[in-house]
RNA sequence: GGGGAUGUAGGCUAACAGGAUAAGCCGCUUGAGUUUCAAUCAAGAGAAUGCGAGUUCGAGUCUCGUCAUCCCUGCCA
């Protein structure tokens, strides 16, 4: 039988990071199996789902290029079925009506009172198979159901026993009947609840394989039984470890916000298969551990449930410290992949990047196509995100850029000359020809000699001149890049000068 | 409270069926660089494998106990 996985989120919410693994493991078994990777959007609670999130979801998807066979299941549409398989459970003796009047909660002190209850039930033993109606005769619950008292569907749950299944990650796994509610299939006012809609949909979906996050490991029990009730023999399952949070808490959307956002990775420059990469190895390691930066297809071919491990992960971010606001290890991945990915793919993604800046200027494709190439391959090997292209590297394809204060400080206004010394500078250079890197530096150290001051005076100097920072590139492959007029420009501009000025002015 | 799962350096992961100084990557420290750097190169620190017993010639690996953490325990998904 050929592999059917499926990835089913449920969209209350953007898609983070830990739903993105499960969406990516389970792709990257369907596309090493040969298999169908099949998408299920569990909208069934429609208090919280949104067709926004919806499309946040599919995005992502798209933005880490997991692309789904067939069409897109959308729960709700399967309402229907899942009332009927309710209802069949009910004729066949295997489910019961509940008639219990409905208890109201306000979503805010759920969780509390859940652990509260389960307390105090455990504290006294409490019998799962108490509820009065569980025994009701099928002639009277028929009857108080057709007088239109509301009810709810339970599973009537065997006494004795235990559910049984081997996961493919944590083993063979077992629980006793008695310690399983009778779980509520269909409530009062008809909407499925999600293990029974889960179990339906995937056998409706045809789904051999269940790769879903390990919260849902003592669900599984549920969904065996339901799968029990039907006479329908259960997927294979195999959980995935958690990520957690650097305090090794649950990831939360509502508690960390934008960082465990998939989209944020996005839109703060990561390249996709940097990221892709990274999540790859949360969790899972391939044969090959060694190996860590892996192209698709290398993924795909090594990809096995047997690599993934049991333990949980954790996702270290601290949005509050720039450089390290998301996980090292992504941020170095995708440095990376920036430094050493062919160049052709990259300047794509510097070109949107410089487009949504307003920098991209369209002779980068045609007649500056290879200054544009040279530059981009020149300035990515210092950078981490695609945003760097615009930030630090602004004043490669545009005059009009920022000083950084602190390299102002440090590489101009330390040393007075320098006013001075730069516009004289700028006119040896001009004299240069031809104009390359080894020119320009025979003639910045000449020039240095002759003025009688270390060469690395200039040499800082007129980095902060000609790219407004303190770090860069060797400063002659910036000159070579930068062109002898606009070298020439930047150094005699006297910019960072009249800033100061301007600062000081505006103090008073 | 009950049930389940997991513990290898700050983080992510290795170590085939028990076998030698516990390996790699990120991060960190130091040095080299064009008196730049978050690049690069070189060197280095950091783990008695949660803790305690047991089995064994030998335990990260097997057994038991213990602690910690996480998950589930809902007419949420």
């Amino acid at each position: 039988m050929s592999v059917r996985v499926r990835f089913a989120p449920s969209p209350t919410g953007y898609l983070h990071i830990g739903s993105a693994r499960t969406a990516l493991f389970n792709w990257l078994y369907a596309r090493n199996t040969g298999g169908k990777f099949l998408l299920r959007i569990e909208d069934t609670d429609l208090q919280r789902s949104t067709e926004a999130s919806t499309r946040s979801i599919i995005e992502g998807l798209e933005w880490l290029g997991l692309n789904y066979d067939e069409e897109i299941v959308f729960q709700s549409d399967n309402a229907d079925k899942h009332r009927s398989a309710a209802a069949r459970l009910v004729e066949e003796g295997c489910a019961y009506r509940d008639f219990t009047p409905k208890e109201e909660r306000s979503d805010a002190t759920v969780k509390q009172g859940i652990v509260d209850r389960a307390r105090a039930a455990g504290a006294e033993g409490v019998n799962h198979r108490a509820n009065p109606y569980r025994e009701l005769s099928k002639a009277e619950s028929d009857a108080r159901a057709s007088a239109g008292e509301p009810f709810a569907i339970r599973l009537k749950v065997p006494e004795e026993g235990q559910t049984f299944f081997a996961d493919v990650v944590y083993g063979e796994q077992s629980r006793a009947y008695a310690e399983i509610e009778d779980l509520v299939l269909l409530r009062s006012d008809g909407h499925p609840l999600y293990n029974l809609a889960v179990v339906i949909d995937d056998i409706d979906m045809g789904v051999t394989d269940v790769i879903r996050g390990q919260d849902h490991l003592t669900n599984t029990h549920k969904q065996i039984l339901i799968y029990e009730a039907l006479g329908v023999t259960p997927p294979r399952f195999a959980h995935l470890p958690l990520i957690l949070a650097p305090n090794k808490g649950k990831l939360s959307k509502r508690r960390h916000g934008e960082v465990v956002s998939l989209t944020t990775y996005r839109d703060r420059g990561f390249v996709a298969a940097a990221f892709r990469n990274f999540l790859a190895l949360l969790g899972w390691s391939p044969e090959e551990a060694e190996k860590e930066i892996m192209t698709l297809d290398e993924m795909v071919e090594s990809f096995s449930l047997e690599g993934i491990h049991r333990s949980n992960a954790v996702f270290n971010f601290n949005e509050a410290d720039p450089r390290h606001w998301t996980d090292d290890k992504a941020l170095w991945m995708n440095a990376e992949y920036i430094r050493t990915m062919p160049l052709e793919e990259l300047t794509p993604l510097v070109k949107e990047e410089l487009r949504s800046e307003k920098l991209w200027r369209e002779e980068y494709e045609d007649w500056e196509r290879n200054w544009f190439e040279r530059a981009v391959d020149l300035i990515r090997q210092r950078f981490f995100t695609l945003k760097d292209f615009s930030a630090q590297g602004r004043a490669y394809f545009s005059d009009d850029f920022d000083f950084e204060p602190a390299a102002v400080k440090k590489n101009l206004l330390k040393e007075p000359r320098l006013k001075e010394l730069l516009p004289q500078l700028a006119d040896r250079l001009e004299m240069v020809e031809p104009w390359n890197a080894e020119t320009s530096e025979q003639a910045l150290r000449a020039f240095s000699d002759e003025a009688g001051v270390k060469a690395g005076l200039l040499i800082n100097a007129s980095r902060t001149m000609l790219t407004g920072q303190a770090v860069g590139p060797s400063m002659f492959e910036v000159f070579d890049i930068m062109g002898r007029d606009r070298s020439a420009q930047r150094l005699r501009s006297g910019v960072p000068w009249h800033e100061q000025i301007e600062n000081v002015s505006e103090r008073k």
